[in-house]
DNA sequence: CAATTATTGCAATACAGTTGCAAATAACAC
DNA sequence: GTGTTATTTGCAACTGTATTGCAATAATTG
């Protein structure tokens, strides 16, 4: 990607065209999967960059919408008993982004087909599945 | 549940059965979702235990098979360009549980109805779907 | 080039998870 | 019940990711 671009797509969204941004948005852009902040500092290591220089300019590129961060998944664990019915096989489940309560999922909720990449393990139902959203509760309480 | 049949049922899964892990398996057991670490350590608060002591019973719990312990998603975040076609808007992703690499995956292979307690979120479509699994090339690199 | 304002490096903090080790205790044989 | 032994516990330490304060530095603008 030009350089020149770059700067000009970074001075459009009101953000000063730093060597270390230009280099983290040209990376973002000719990505073809999500990256994470560990992954893009590996892949600048050989540039002069503080890994909190990229953290903060993967911030201020998400603040101006040039990308877009997400999270899926929590960064806990959680156990379920697998005396329960629903417990028996894994199941999707549905996590709210509002007040971090989970919910399961009857396994009919779902319907899924492979696609590039991941063709077998969809195929074969051999996956877990994550929901995030907000729950009924919580779209209640915001008035949705 | 009964006191005695928690003792017995450690017992069978070669477990002590000390008061703090029939605490946390009552607590699992009756729990209609998947409770963290966290919230157990909460809710034992009153307890005498220290939540090193929870973290370690629900690990051996998991050991014998008397809970499924999951992490849905990861613990870090990541950023895709929103310049990408497929960038625009949200769209489920793929993670492949061996080698993390994460794949966007195309709307249309994803079909879901609402479930008790997120009933809105899933008819609006306005939620992140993660699924997680073997690649392709982890499921070649395992002979499946 | 100088003045202004945004960005950077570095150190520190927060949190969930995980482990080592010595002290406490459940299980079991008397 | 008592003693023996292996398991479990508490506490402190450490990992990895995310996040922030602050003084030093660099990009912009006139
Ligand atoms: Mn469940
Ligand atoms: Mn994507
Ligand atoms: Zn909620
Ligand atoms: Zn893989």
């Amino acid at each position: 990607m030009n350089s020149s671009l770059l700067r000009q797509t970074l001075h459009a969204a009101n953000l000063r065209a730093t060597a270390a941004r230009m280099a983290v948005l040209e990376l973002v852009r000719n990505a073809s999967t999500p990256l994470s902040h560990g992954e893009i500092a590996e892949l600048l290591r050989d540039g002069p960059w503080n890994r909190t220089t990229l953290y903060r300019n993967l911030i201020d590129l998400e603040k101006a919408g040039l990308v877009r961060r997400t999270q899926l998944g929590e960064p806990v664990w959680r156990f379920e008993s697998t005396a329960k019915e629903h417990g028996v096989r894994s199941h999707p489940h549905f996590l709210c982004s509002a007040c971090g309560k989970m919910v399961c999922l009857p396994e009919m909720t779902l319907r899924l087909e492979g696609a590039r990449g991941c063709r077998k393990a969809i195929g074969q139902g051999n996956i877990e599945v994550q929901v995030r959203g907000l729950c009924d509760a919580c779209m209640g309480k915001r008035g949705i």
